[in-house]
DNA sequence: GCCAAGGTAAAACGATCGTTCTACCCTCCG
DNA sequence: CGGAGGGTAGAACGATCGTTTTACCTTGGC
């Protein structure tokens, strides 16, 4: 039950992941899950609660991979790590770009929708605030909350950039961003 | 003929941009361009040409705004200033986020918006190189590009965050990499 | 031994969508 | 005068889509 509602939503992220929310149909959605279209249905309902059953997949799995607690080191190496990450998490996962803005585009009228891309970018601009105050424990705090927006911007711009300049362009220009950001960090952190 | 056909693309980027691409249909887009249906096939023979129409005209009006010949001043002011009209923009033209990325999530499969997307990118960073260039003559030619990078990465992550945590947030987190940015050209442009 | 419970496969339905076609009107130019 | 071009209104078509339903199979527990 659980398990297999969990196995289900895995194969319908995949396929989003891969294809978009505008071009797959149910019935590719159920072969994406591996599952008959009966029991598609049991465990969601409808269309719209099989994207939002994805986009709860990811949002666990994303922030899992954004803030990963076996990484070690600290400073300007954890934040360095975590755009690692993410650069490896866009190749591999997200060759079209973010999910959740892409399923906000596909479904402009779905409040559920709204509210669950909402939700995520709030948590996720939440865990930059909580690694920087890990990274940094010596950052005033009235330079925590900029820092945090500052990183969470970058984040945005990157995964916005990549799939339309591509990797190495959308690399570049956020490591322009990231490494004057790091070494005033350092900075602000010592003093 | 071609005021016309002008005159049809103006509704449809006014319904798009309101809309989202998923949303209306052939018949919403009829209407919001005021004429037959008919007569939207004879000048967009396809609902695809209809959304590559509406990138045309939309690409053409965003970089008009974004470099502003008539804006008077030079160095940081012009940069602030384009980010302004920028600001502006957003909240009159472009409440559901960036037309162009949206177009690219609604239609993952069409390689003609891929290219249209790609292309206007393309050319946006340039507007952002050429801005900086006029804003900061003085600056060494190796610190332009990154520069032009970066800016477009923070035009990227705000037109991205806007749709999701609002206008006050998005704005408040490019500031927060927009002003010591502009401090750093400032500093670089005068040694 | 059997009967729910939950699975598969696939037909069927109603709605919607992009596109084309029909029928008619106006207006400018030879 | 007359006819061609471009406009409007809207019916019609074929395809696709999300959803429901039918019919049948498998399995574990009383």
């Amino acid at each position: 039950m659980r398990e297999t509602a969990d196995s289900i939503a895995e194969g319908l992220e995949r396929r989003f992941a891969a294809d978009g929310f505008a071009a797959p149909g149910v019935d590719a959605l159920r072969a994406a899950a591996g599952v008959s279209l009966r029991t598609l249905y049991r465990h969601f309902p409808s269309r719209e609660a099989m994207v939002l059953g994805a986009l709860e997949r990811r949002h666990r799995r994303y922030l899992e991979t954004l803030v990963d607690r076996t990484a070690a080191g600290g400073g300007t190496e954890a934040v360095r790590a975590a755009f690692a990450r993410l650069s490896r998490w866009m190749a591999e996962e997200a060759p079209t770009g973010c999910l959740f803005r892409n399923a906000m585009a596909a479904h402009p009228d779905s409040d559920a929708v709204r509210a669950q891309v909402r939700r995520h970018k709030e948590e996720n601009r939440a865990a930059f605030a909580r690694l920087l105050a890990a990274a940094f424990p010596a950052l005033p705090t009235a330079a925590r909350d900029p820092a945090a927006g500052a990183l969470f911007l970058i984040q945005e711009g990157f995964t916005a950039a990549y799939p339309t300049l591509g990797p190495a362009q959308a690399e570049a220009d956020a490591r322009a961003l990231l490494d004057p950001l790091l070494r005033r960090l350092e900075k602000e952190a010592a003093a």
